[in-house]
DNA sequence: CTGGGGATGGGGCCC
DNA sequence: CGGGCCCCATCCCCA
């Protein structure tokens, strides 16, 4: 009797003891896969950076004979130095030093054993692109099946990895990470990695959920790219990724809580995107892509309550701008990617480079610049933080006179009023600070008012409730002539057209005329898009 | 293909 | 200063 249950003692201990290194090696390797791929996704966002740097060069060498540019190579350098500090302290934070490393796990096997090897490959620079999926599943909410995401371009299998992380029979012991223990019922993360270059540098804290990278210091060392620095190109192109990057962070961090994420369509919490190639779009991302929708108050609606403004400061969770880096398109301060909402939401913002040359003032005094020294892109940067504001504030005082002045019609007209509060992106003159919030929000996407009913976020609170018509069926704009109805006053406008026989907008080419400009417009494209 | 309606984004203005 | 409205432009869908 005694052996007997000496024996089933033994048993327990042993069992224990297995699953509690099962659980540590998966978690150690869940550590090192973030680090991992989070390192190979700098790695390619450098290298399209680089592409796009040459690219601009090439460009910028034909005009770099216009003194004033010359003038302004100068200021940007100072940029440069901001940024290359900038880098500088974020290397220093970086644990992983060394090349990047790729824990290999045996073909077969979807779970980790501890007795397993783990192999390390160290310095492989091969040129990948591939998506981990790291996915965390207790034992009553998943099998032991592994998901796993991979593009199609792979091409080192060494590379490949798939780890599973708390598979069937692992209890929510030893381990700190929230998404393996037993409330959360299942994590996934989707992260691009590409190709390696050794000598870029990444912090990752993954044990914080806390995912930080910075770029790699080849952009430093690379003569072209600092050339292009000078030459006027969007100053720090490495720091135009760090928004996306926090945004990365932060997605992990509201992975980290619990939210099933299934789907990650409908996960409001993970609606962020940094801007790769479509061809090797890693699934998670490209999801947001495909919807060509960049909403990052999905993003924020996971921490706010449905249906409610958004308190500032407190709803929205990720309040940057973000910067589209195209892999052969020069790197221009275009959020539009990301920031539109599709329709044409971005379609003012100006490239940064014209702003650049509209106003050389911006130059030195450009609120990116001031928000990126102010290390403020790694917080917040919306038109409601009040960091910004602040500092938006400070890029006014400093610039408006000059620019009022500078500027002429555009964005300011004297007689009229004056508009002295600029767009931090575009310029664009406004009467008042608040006005400027609001258009600022068609640069960074924020959309504080949500409906209630559907879902959907406005930027506007007047959108929001011309929007709630739809739920309501309330039409209050109807027709003399008819019986119909209509919930906008510009629907009803447009409808008189229809009693009226008013067709204003007639055909350049052939005379026909049309009600609308959308038609005419329409009917020019088809019928005379040759001429 | 055209017209019509719906929905949405954005600017301007008024209260 | 915020809310609201008007207006315009654009896109989408459908008949």
């Amino acid at each position: 009797m005694a052996n007997s249950n000496g024996m089933v003692f033994h048993t327990q201990i042993a069992s224990i003891m297995e699953v509690l290194a099962n659980a540590a090696v998966a978690e150690i390797c869940k550590l090192v896969d973030d680090d991992y791929a989070v390192f190979r996704l700098e790695i390619t966002q450098s290298q399209k950076e680089n592409r796009s740097l040459r690219k601009k060069l090439l460009e910028l060498k034909v005009a770099r004979e216009r003194a004033e540019r010359t003038a302004r190579e100068r200021v940007l350098a100072s940029s440069v130095k901001i940024l290359d500090r900038y880098r500088g302290m974020a290397r220093g934070e970086g644990h992983l030093t060394a090349g990047h490393r790729s824990f290999v796990k045996p073909a077969g096997h979807n779970t980790w054993r501890d007795d397993q090897p783990i192999t390390i490959d160290e310095g492989s620079g091969t040129s990948t692109q591939q998506v981990i999926v790291i996915e965390s599943a207790d034992a009553e909410t998943a099998g032991p099946g592994v998901k796993q995401e991979r593009s199609e371009g792979e091409e080192n299998p060494r590379h490949s990895r798939d780890i599973q992380t708390g598979a069937a029979g692992v209890p929510p012991v030893a381990t700190e990470d929230p998404t393996t223990t037993a409330a959360q019922p299942r994590t996934q993360r989707s992260i691009t990695e590409v190709s390696g270059t050794p000598n870029a540098v990444l912090k990752s804290e993954t044990d914080t959920k806390t995912l930080t990278l910075h770029t790699g210091s080849d952009h430093r060392s690379d003569p072209e790219t600092l050339g292009l620095r000078r030459l006027g190109c969007p100053p720090a192109p490495g720091l135009e990724y760090l928004p996306v990057f926090h945004q990365i962070q932060k997605m992990v961090n509201s992975r980290g809580d619990g939210d099933t994420l299934d789907t990650e369509v409908d996960d409001p919490s993970c609606s962020y995107t940094t801007e790769m190639d479509p061809g090797n779009m890693p699934l998670g991302l490209k999801r947001q892509t495909d919807q060509s929708k960049w909403d990052w108050n999905q993003y924020s609606s996971s921490a706010c309550s449905e249906g409610c403004l958004d308190k500032k400061g407190e709803g929205l969770v990720v309040d940057e701008v973000t910067v589209k880096v195209e892999g052969d398109v020069p790197p221009t301060w275009n959020a539009d990617s990301h920031l539109g909402d599709g329709h044409s939401q971005g379609r003012d913002f100006l490239d940064y480079r014209e702003s650049l040359e509209i106003n050389p003032n911006v130059t030195t005094h450009s609120p990116l610049h001031a928000l990126r020294d102010c290390n403020l892109v790694s917080t917040s940067m919306g038109p409601s933080d009040s960091h910004s504001r602040i500092l938006f504030n400070q890029v006014l005082n400093s610039n408006d006179s000059a620019r009022v002045q500078t500027q002429g019609g555009g964005a300011t007209s004297g007689n009229i009023k004056e508009k002295r509060f600029l767009c931090m992106f575009c310029n664009k003159g406004f009467s008042c600070l608040q006005k400027v919030e609001i258009h600022q929000r068609v640069h960074t996407g924020e959309k504080p008012f949500s409906c209630t009913q559907c879902e959907k976020r406005f930027s506007r609170q007047d959108h929001l409730k011309r929007h709630q018509r739809v739920h309501t069926g309330e039409k209050p704009f109807s027709c003399t002539q008819c019986h119909m109805r209509f919930a906008q006053a510009g629907h009803l406008k447009m409808h008189l057209k229809v009693h009226t026989g008013e067709r204003q907008f007639a055909c350049t080419h052939c005379g026909k005329r049309f009600s609308e400009r959308s038609y005419l417009r329409i009917h020019q494209q088809k019928k005379h898009s040759t001429l």
